[in-house]
DNA sequence: AGTGTTATGGTTCGATCGCACCATAAACTG
DNA sequence: CAGTTTATGGTGCGATCGAACCATAACACT
């Protein structure tokens, strides 16, 4: 059915106006007339692929979820064919840094949601299990990295992740604060990794023959 | 003057409406309507004491920043008289974790001026230093620490200070979203500074004499 | 050809917004 | 005591809010 896809498109059409309205201004900002002038589209039109305000804000935030991950699939997918344990590592906690302006974009909409998180339990449910998953994640790569000699046996796989992913999501923060820079972020992190992995040195993941389009 | 006492009263009055209004619907919520309401006086005295919203949210904030400052000088105080370089370590990154309401409520608060901040100057300039400077001072401890002999030398302080604010930035937010509790929080951040000190324990700051009120 | 469904624009309504304006009682100042 | 300043309440105005409502092209199916 092609209809769909002119369907979807004018959701995430729409759904974008609400980001960068969103990242701007934050949710006060997202109001029916602004998000459609922003997005070229009459008021009506909202109505009609959203219904109700609150439902275009649930709407773009799972269509903002929805690309987070597959999108951090696709640079995942990246890092080559057979990534060791650590590179994996790093590009799972990179992605909660806002390396570029998607993630810079990402990450600052889900601060603007943040409070209503709180209280909205439509919302609640939509960003609840994201960074459980990502800790667990992690942790299993942590065991399997000490399954195969590169992570100490004494090391607390469970712990060293968690705090891993929360060192991660605090840099963000500051990242985005404009109090440290992106590079400065991530020399942190491989200053975390380079103390649980005990492997020298891990080559950056430039895949010479496959690049980036 | 006594007339300041009241002054500062009646903003600390409607500026907690503010807190309040903030920490449930985020910064939308926050009308003029709504926090005369709450506070209980009447509209015309938010133009009073604060002029604009604009200038409302402002005064909020620089309320809220002295409150933070002032309760964690307090708090800090309370180790005792002469605490290990660890404790008042402990005692500052537990200062960015929802603790108790109070600080629950604050953090809240900061959530939900977070977006505001990248974009107003006025607000950025409030909240723009405080991060750093708690930074700083734990790295400072831990060079304390290490010519002390408590912490390894070959420790990069700056570095494992920037990491824990960050990891304490981190949980506050997964603690504030009910994915973990602030005891296992805790326990994260006692379990990092296990690594960073070589001091085998640190008993409690319970001060039997001069206990809280 | 007719008839429903989809996708769109425009308009309007009651509520609420921020804020300017007016009034006034109490307190301080001379 | 007269006058200014401080501290408060009330009210109204223009703008904007979310959302309901009405119209109608374009296409689908029969």
């Amino acid at each position: 059915m092609p209809r769909q896809v002119d369907h979807d498109q004018r959701r995430r059409q729409i759904a974008e106006a609400v980001w960068r309205l969103a990242t701007r201004g934050g949710l006060e900002d997202v109001t029916l007339r602004q998000v459609a002038a922003e997005a070229e589209v009459s008021a009506r039109l909202l109505q009609y692929y959203f219904g109700t305000r609150e439902h275009l804000l649930l709407g773009a935030l799972e269509i903002l979820n929805d690309d987070a991950e597959r999108r951090a699939r696709e640079r995942l997918a990246q890092l080559g064919e057979a990534p060791g344990t650590r590179a994996i590592v790093r590009g799972v906690l990179f992605e909660l840094l806002p390396l570029d302006e998607e993630r810079r974009s990402r990450h600052l909409v889900y601060t603007a949601y943040f409070v209503r998180f709180l209280t909205d339990p439509a919302l609640a449910t939509v960003a609840r299990d994201a960074p459980r998953a990502l800790e667990n994640l992690v942790a299993g790569l942590l065991v399997q990295g000490q399954e195969s000699g590169q992570v100490p046996q004494n090391l607390d796989a469970a712990a060293e992740a968690a705090f891993l992913v929360a060192g991660a999501e605090g840099l963000q923060s500051s990242v985005l604060l404009q109090q440290r820079s992106a590079e400065d972020a991530i020399a942190m992190i491989d200053h975390q990794l380079a103390r649980v992995f005990t492997t020298p040195f891990e080559p950056p993941p430039a895949s010479p023959a496959a690049g980036p389009a």
